[in-house]
DNA sequence: CAATGTCCCGTAAACGTTTACGACAGTACT
DNA sequence: AGTACTGTCGTAAACGTTTACGGGACATTG
């Protein structure tokens, strides 16, 4: 005897009674609920969750889709400890359980993502790294799970997200490049298809054209997230015959590849070429020239994202107002010693 | 009409037929097979979980706990990462799953583990930061449920674990300190009571034995593994009346820490002091100076964990020879420049 | 032709839980 | 006294799957 009915039978009760005494149902004895949650406590039962869920329709988890392998991972750092560690702050609180779910490296991300849903492993969904067109949302949508994606997308229909504001982190960035002097500014992109590699560069080619300067294609490069990524941009600009004199990188990793490089070459950053970082990492303050970046609040972040989704979830209507959530998250600029020289003087 | 009903009802036959097609099982005419295989494929039928492991005991799926904000968080993301890829190249192979379970940083994590476990919602389970008497080892032993711990710990009884070579590592690095000319080593350890501290600190202590070097507690600090933890390090060495002319750090974190507590106070490491810290992470070759350390496939690290959990489940014995697997994993130094000066020329 | 065996398939029970429904006792009201 | 209502509880169905069991069709053998 497993379960419930041992409680029951323990009890000497109806494993109905049992049942609805555990999730404070109305119609049981007051007395008769104290006894069976103290049986409960003392035996250690815990609900099965596969009998709950098959009955219920119903998991209390929320699953979060990482890909571990990707280029993406290349953050390195506390990104994705960071994020949920305010995505369970929210869930705890409902006892919602977070799973994460990493992607395997040799599966394609669709198709797992598509078996996780079809389990029935998870009542909701985050995924991160969108796409420009991103089949899992499409999945998803299509499947009804409730989901928020931690990153936009042009993929077609309403959904929800929040990202981060690319747009305002490289408009900044540039516009501080300028007023220092520089005229000929160059950028690090992602190396895949990540949309917010498109964002940035969008952003980038605005700005530029914001300050009347010309978009070089050649300034444009796309690398990996990862220090090798930043070598190979040092790399690729010292090549060309008219330097930048400036270069703003999407991943903080690449600072790291990008400084040794043109120290190689002899080229000192932030006093022959200016480097600016976007996500401000464990070693930004560190590295010398320390690194002008931008910082977020991860924690905050994954409060919003696990708020946004349970917005999502008519099961929640109550405590979250319901709807549709799209959201540009800020960052703050960290000035380093990185974004020198100042021509402007 | 859902799940494998209605892919009966699509085939005409019944479900048990379709089941057991699905299932490779050997009574069902080849011909039905592909036709069951085929339209599942086509209305993207995939067997709910829920169903599955009420009816079988088992879910596809194992977890793997990490603690999210924790000290021993303070590894960064890569480096559960990097051994999440490798438990999933083995996991891949047979069709399991991986799930992480990140505990929440408010709850107690064997409250948390007890119930993942009673939720039955996966077949076996990794553990990882063990303490030295760790009762989410007892809860598995007593719950019955396969499982390995990253880490190795001294609660009774038979259970399996990997766990990286901190004897040799901390045997090695003072070694090579001494050889230097070191005669006043410290050592920078974790702040929490996870076991490793006390595997490093007991090795630090042999090590110095063997050279006949007294141990000194006011050199042996414990500190949060952190950029902030390696500071405090540097700072409490500073203020001895007798300083020392090495540290060993057990996170590589807290060498940024202890590198710009230094250099505020004008010590120069790999000058003034040498420093060598445990395992190598992004920063440690672009530290100035490089940080001498010790390295480790993470991913390898993932794949024998995965196969030793799989050699502890009764349902892989044909495939991983059964055993209690207890296993130190070795490291390889990797030499930089901080663990001068050497004082034996 | 009867008996036996083989191949394939349908039926139904079981896993643990929740909940709609009804039963029953007691109380209050007409 | 009859009726209606309230509070409490037991019963049983349902969720989707797997599998033991049995049965029908057909072939093979004595």
């Amino acid at each position: 005897m497993k379960g419930i009915r041992r409680l029951a039978q323990h009890l000497d009760i109806s494993i109905g009674t049992v049942s609805r005494a555990l999730n404070g149902k109305p119609d049981v004895n007051e007395e008769t609920r104290q006894r069976v949650l103290e049986a409960a406590a003392e035996l250690g039962y815990v609900p099965n969750q596969a009998g709950r869920s098959l009955r219920e329709g119903s998991t209390k988890a929320i699953g979060f889709t990482i890909e571990s392998g990707s280029d993406s991972a290349g953050n390195g750092d506390n990104f994705f400890l960071g994020v949920i560690a305010g995505v369970q702050a929210v869930f705890g609180r409902h006892h919602l359980d977070l799973v994460v779910l990493p992607c395997p490296t040799e599966e394609d991300s669709t198709q797992y993502l598509r078996r996780m849903v079809a389990r029935g492993m998870v009542d909701g969904m985050i995924i991160s790294a969108t796409h420009r067109r991103d089949a899992r949302i499409e999945l998803l949508a299509n499947a009804r799970l409730p989901f928020i994606a931690l990153g936009r997308s042009s993929t077609p229909g309403p959904h929800p997200w929040i990202d981060l504001d690319f747009e305002g982190v490289i408009n900044r960035a540039v516009d501080r490049l300028v007023a220092k002097g520089h005229r000929r500014i160059a950028v690090g992109l992602p190396s895949n298809d990540i949309n917010l590699g498109f964002v940035f560069l969008d952003g980038y080619k605005d700005a530029l054209a914001r300050h009347g300067l010309p978009f070089d294609p050649q300034l444009a490069i796309r690398a990996r997230s990862s220090e090798q990524g930043g070598y190979q941009i040092a790399h690729e600009l010292l090549s060309l015959s008219e330097r930048p004199t400036a270069v703003v990188l999407i991943y903080e990793m690449m600072a790291i590849g990008l400084y040794r490089r043109l120290n190689e070459a002899g080229v000192l950053p932030g006093r022959d070429i200016a480097v600016v970082g976007f996500r401000e990492g464990p070693q930004s303050r560190f590295l010398s020239p320390s690194l002008t970046c931008f910082r977020l609040s991860l924690r905050d972040l994954g409060i919003a994202l696990g708020e946004s989704l349970l917005a999502s979830m008519p099961a929640y209507a109550e405590i979250y107002p319901q709807g549709l959530v799209r959201r540009i998250w800020p960052l703050e600029l960290v000035p380093g010693d990185s974004d020198s020289p100042d021509f402007s003087g």
